[in-house]
DNA sequence: AGCACGCCGACT
DNA sequence: GTCGGCGTGCTC
């Protein structure tokens, strides 16, 4: 070990608390910094990819190292100011640094190692060696796979252990082991039509036609390609067609450019992308649609506010355009030469959203969700890693960990949505957040953007934490909805109603169909009926995993776990007492389309939810159908609630509001308003006002009466008020803690224990332990404690104070066999 | 998260 | 007696 030796501190991607130290090889000194990106081994036989989170010039002084074993790329793969976005979000969420690395990075940046088994070449048993029926299995296995994984052995012999039987041939030298780091991410390769001939060369042109003359086809491939090449256009570095574009353009297939390259006019060629060099796509003038006179000025206000403030809340009634306002901000900032970073929720990267902004802005737009392979959001990646040149990415949640070069602006749609909060796994991250965090350390400003702001949110912008501008009116005239609250007591009391639907939902939808336009019924429960019970002895059908009761879905003729997906067949007979008098009760999704379908015979039903939804483009065809109006009814969960625009919806029905209300915790009416003035804005967005029917049976809750007068800042005002006599956020700050054992009793036990000792210090900061709403998922007991802290209290305390806690109960067998995990700001 | 090591019950 | 299950602790 020499003097001059260096230590690097390296992350990696496993739910562990700490980073780990390796020593830096001499050679490898000058390719590595923080932010690297090197193959380490970790334990006797895993390698893993790591991140460099610091380098020291002196080892730790109690433990020997083991030197890292390659440095992975020439430059570093995470950026300085992403790191310190790494470094806050496990701070403030409570987790492991290689959770987020996790988050961060996508699979093709991460390989591991995997190890194979392969017989020993020329093994011979020595005489009398007796193998055990494994060990004989497992030869049977090598001999036709050569080298294979554990896992494929056990999966093969329908083994669950293996490692033992591959341990001892280990020793008895039958088999050897080896270690396989696969690079999963494999670069684009597509197929190039090249000419043979150079532009210009009008001989070699004119030889090419003469060739050709005698097919019309390959006359059109010739046409086509001169055409997509720009041959006569442009530059003189055209002379390749991507193949795929070419057959498209000229009709024809692959057998003609064959031929043709027989002859000698194309060569066909298969390359990889390069997209680590800039595409050069940043040129041309942006046109954006001129703003409207209100949006104008909004747009106006927050240039104005953004010198003052570096967040600023845009509140914007559904259909005031907010996009619009966006898209000349955005503008601007790629004008200044710098990125943006435009969040919106998952289910809002819909096709309506991003062709939109690709008609505005063309290839200076990326595109980055979860739905993309991991090849092409590796490819992402790279790419933004190596420019600095002005783009806009639009993303879902994970998009804030990408490499930002320098960020101008940060959008975040619909700001309120909870599902920028990640749940699970770990880290359990609020992208809003996060962003508006990532932002400063750009030195970038926030634009939060929402039609129902969250409380937390709205409470900032009012205390001047936030700037705040409102957009009061509906673009280009269009009328807020009206809303009618029908009360189904009164209904079915006077028998109006007609199953699920009342006379006056039945009445408007009748209307609206007649009148050639479009309804959406809404209804937040999935699956045919929610509730199955034996009529004779009340028996119910729970998950076997969770501590929940199955839903019953009609096509499939299962009863289904929500939480887990655990399936199982309705049975024909009671289980318990055997009679046949199984009854379905309530309604999900699939039973209000039949329903509806019913009523209105005549009508196109269509249904989007998520057992719809679940093949890659069913989303995508559902909403063009209904857009096409080729559907006059869409019956569907809150999907159908997220930012679509259909100017014939003329009738939006809540079937009921119900559940919506009765979620027990402290977010319930904050939820059930938002979702309801989110379905509601459905309803007429372009001319006259459409009607939005909410159906319930508890018509005086004050939450449906702001809905129905739109009145956003009556609710926050009541809901304010509410949270402050109860302590809760914007107020203080929650962090749930979960137990999880899978010994009902230990949890119980761990709970109590740990919620009593955090009591002592913290009082009534503390609430629980209680059961969570689903106390059981996937054979794990939870059990949940609630910690309410003061809103200014620093989050490295925070973490310190909860550790020294832990340390004190770790003895604890209730404790050491459960596992802890903390949930910050919980949405 | 893996993986090795060490302690207990059900089989040749 | 051994094989193979599972609980516990460690990994730079």
């Amino acid at each position: 070990m020499t003097l001059s030796m260096i230590y690097a501190e390296v992350i990696l991607p496993l739910p562990i608390y700490s980073t780990f130290t390796y020593s830096v090889p001499t050679e490898m000194e000058s390719l590595l910094s923080v932010g690297s990106r090197v193959l380490v081994q970790f334990g006797r036989k895993k390698f893993y990819t790591a991140v460099v989170a610091a380098v020291r010039p002196y080892p730790p002084a109690d433990y020997e190292v083991k030197p890292i074993t390659a440095v992975l790329d020439p430059t570093p793969i995470v950026r300085f100011p992403q790191m310190k976005l790494w470094e806050w979000v496990a701070e403030y969420y409570l987790c492991a640094p290689g959770e987020v690395m996790k988050a961060a990075l996508p699979a093709g940046l991460k390989p591991e190692s995997e190890t194979v088994i392969s017989l020993v070449p020329d093994f011979e048993a020595p005489e009398g060696m007796k193998l055990t029926e494994r060990m004989e299995g497992v030869i049977t296995q090598l001999q036709i796979g050569k080298k294979l994984r554990i896992s494929d052995l056990e999966s093969a012999l329908g083994i669950s252990n293996l490692t033992p039987t591959v341990s001892a041939m280990m020793e008895l030298g039958i088999i050897e082991l080896h270690e396989r780091v696969q690079e999963r991410y494999r670069p684009k390769k597509v197929t190039i039509v090249e000419a043979t001939f150079e532009r210009g060369d009008n001989d070699a042109l004119h030889k090419a036609m003469d060739a050709v003359s005698r097919s019309v086809k390959q006359q059109n491939a010739l046409l086509a390609f001169l055409d997509l090449s720009g041959w006569m256009t442009r530059g003189a570095d055209t002379r390749t067609v991507e193949k795929e574009t070419l057959l498209k353009k000229a009709d024809i297939s692959s057998a003609i450019l064959k031929s043709m390259a027989d002859k000698g006019i194309f060569n066909i060629v298969r390359k990889s992308i390069n997209r680590f060099t800039s595409t050069g796509a940043a040129h041309g003038e942006i046109i954006l649609p001129p703003l409207s006179p209100a949006q104008s000025e909004a747009e106006k206000s927050l240039i104005d506010i953004f010198k003052t403030k570096d967040v600023v809340l845009l509140r914007g009634v559904t259909g005031s355009g907010k996009t619009e306002i966006y898209s000349h901000l955005m503008r601007r900032v790629l004008e200044q030469g710098k990125q943006v970073l435009f969040l919106v929720p998952e289910i809002s990267l819909t096709t309506q959203l991003t062709d939109r902004l690709r008609r505005m802005f063309g290839d200076r737009l990326l595109v980055y969700h979860s739905k993309f392979s991991d090849n092409e959001r590796t490819d992402i990646y790279r790419r933004l890693l190596s420019t600095n040149e002005p783009l806009i990415i639009l993303g879902a949640r994970s998009a804030v960990f990408l490499p930002f070069a320098q960020l101008g602006l940060v959008i975040v749609d619909e700001e309120h949505e909870s599902s920028y909060k990640q749940y699970d796994p770990a880290p359990r991250y609020n992208a809003r957040d996060t962003a508006t965090v990532l932002a400063s350390m750009h030195g970038a400003k926030t634009l939060l953007g929402s039609a129902t702001p969250s409380i937390e949110t709205y409470y900032k912008a009012q205390e001047g934490k936030y700037g705040l501008v409102e957009l009061t009116e509906r673009f280009s005239g269009a009328r807020l909805p009206n809303v009618e609250i029908v009360d189904m007591r009164e209904q079915r009391k006077q028998k109006l109603n007609s199953g699920i639907l009342s006379k006056n939902l039945k009445l408007a939808t009748d209307k609206t169909l007649a009148s050639g336009n479009q309804a959406i019924m809404f209804q937040n429960r999935r699956g045919f009926a929610p509730i199955v019970v034996c009529q004779v002895c009340g028996w119910t059908p729970k998950c076997r995993n969770c501590d929940v009761s199955l839903v019953y879905h009609k096509n499939t003729q299962m009863l289904r776990c929500h939480y887990c997906g655990y399936a199982e067949m309705l049975p024909k007979v009671c289980p318990a007492c055997e009679e046949n008098r199984i009854g379905v009760f309530g309604y999900g999704t699939e039973r209000i389309a039949e329903d509806i379908q019913d009523r209105f015979p005549q009508a196109r039903v269509a249904r989007m939810d998520l057992d719809t939804t679940r093949n890659k483009d069913a989303y995508q065809e559902i909403i063009e159908k209904f857009a096409r109006k080729d559907t006059d009814i869409l019956v569907g969960t809150q999907m159908v609630s997220k930012g679509l625009d259909f100017e014939h919806v003329k009738t939006v029905g809540i079937i009921s509001a119900d559940t919506l209300l009765n979620f027990p915790d402290f977010r319930s009416n904050e939820r059930a308003f938002n979702m309801m003035e989110q379905v509601a804005g459905r309803a007429g967005r372009k001319g006259e006002a459409g009607t939005v029917f909410i159906q319930t049976s508890q018509a005086e809750n004050p939450v449906l009466d702001y809905v129905r007068r739109h009145d956003y800042t009556g609710f926050y005002e009541a809901e304010l008020e509410s949270r402050r006599r109860l302590g809760y956020p914007p107020f203080t700050r929650v962090i749930n803690v979960y137990l999880r054992n899978k010994d009902s009793r230990m949890c119980d036990d761990a709970a109590r224990l740990l919620a009593n000792t955090l009591r002592q210090s913290l009082g009534n900061r503390i609430l629980g332990p209680e059961k969570p709403f689903v106390a059981r998922v996937s054979n794990q007991f939870i059990q949940s404690i609630m910690i309410k802290i003061e809103t200014g209290a620093s989050m490295s305390k925070i973490k310190e104070f909860l550790r020294r806690i832990y340390e004190s109960l770790a003895d604890n067998p209730a404790i050491k066999t459960s596992t802890i995990y903390y949930d910050v700001d919980p949405a």
